[in-house]
DNA sequence: TAAAAAAACTAATATCCGTTAGTTTTACAG
DNA sequence: CTGTAAAACTAACGGATATTAGTTTTTTTA
């Protein structure tokens, strides 16, 4: 079979990433198979290994480039002079903006990382709770400056994370609803509450 | 090897389910040997077939019985005469007794469903887009009474069931934070927000 | 206590998976 | 063109998995 080209400016391995993580998503790690991706990529499963070394290196490629991601837009945004209410609305709003745009990738992310092997299960997990812990550090300081209520820190960037993490399921609904309305209900309803 | 006496009035049927989804919530459904499941049940791997009938159909019991439950739960409320507000905080609440309470099988049902084989699998999505329409429907009868703002509904259901689901992650802080404080910070959150 | 039923065990099978080995084809540099 | 390196292919291996078959042990029943 001819030997098919990726696009442009992207490697072979960057089409198998990217393929891999529609994979993975839809089907999980451990159901995806190397022959299903083959497939996808329009190979046999052998010649993947000219390109990547293991399956388990695509699940680590997935999930620490998202990592990443997530982790330089943070110091982005700490290094700002904004307010902190500012802060955590912007935080907020480039979760969702990752949910819409990486979706594949940020999906594996959240569900898959259990099957990364060490010592990347344990690097990944740790770059997670830094996060967490500045996420935190941001709530504490709103509450410092009696920009926010008395609450639980760890509650609301619990609460925070895991509502936007539940983007997830919007593709059903996408049709009925625009994703820059989603974005200021959910920030309107994270930062204000529902009630009247 | 002597044969194992389950609990008083639980069947050695649902020993197994139960050590089935402490397994599949840690190791993820595939990635779950029946080998490993029967060491934690303490019997030798094909010994669970005297009493079950497939790896599935384990994971079909846990997906169903938890979908049961916060199907009839739903069912309560609706028969209720408060206020749609008070509907809606428990139901949050319950969610949250679930999770704290039914751990293994609420987090198998949240992200091993995927592995149910038809028609398993149609049937619990269209239990769960059910139960979604319902709570949709209270919160625009909420909007209606004036009771809530003019929010988009579905979004406010996603956010909402999505936090909840996020206790999964609080594990981690139990130590710090006590069960009932965690319920009205969260709460308070969804439904008043945190900014002051 | 003897017969019947339930539930354990051992052994084995068929299937699928990730990956390697070895070979052939394609693409590009000179 | 020609030679070289990259990337495709076919064939196959070793290991793990869910499950079945057949047998033996344990428990219950009568």
């Amino acid at each position: 079979m001819a030997k098919i080209k990726p696009g442009k400016n992207a490697t072979k391995k960057d089409l198998i990433i990217e393929k891999a993580a529609a994979l993975f998503r839809i089907r999980g790690f451990n159901a995806a198979s190397m022959r299903e991706l083959a497939e996808a990529v329009g190979v046999e499963a052998p010649s993947l290994y000219n390109h990547i070394g293991s399956k388990s290196e695509l699940l680590q490629a997935i999930c620490f480039k998202i990592a990443d991601e997530f982790t330089s837009h943070l110091e982005r945004v700490e290094n700002t002079r904004s307010g902190n209410v500012v802060k955590i609305e912007n935080i907020i709003r480039f979760h969702i903006c990752m949910m819409l745009d990486e979706f594949d990738e940020v999906f594996v992310a959240n569900h898959e990382w259990k099957h990364l092997k060490e010592p990347y299960l344990s690097n990944f997990l740790n770059q997670r709770r830094s996060y967490e812990k500045r996420f935190v550090a941001l709530i504490e300081a709103g509450i410092k400056t009696k920009e926010l209520k008395n609450i639980n820190p760890y509650v609301a960037v619990l609460t925070i994370l895991s509502a936007v993490r539940g983007l997830e399921f919007w593709q059903r609904h996408k049709k009925n609803l625009g994703p820059q309305v989603l974005q200021d209900d959910m920030v309107t309803h994270l930062l204000k509450g529902m009630i009247k």
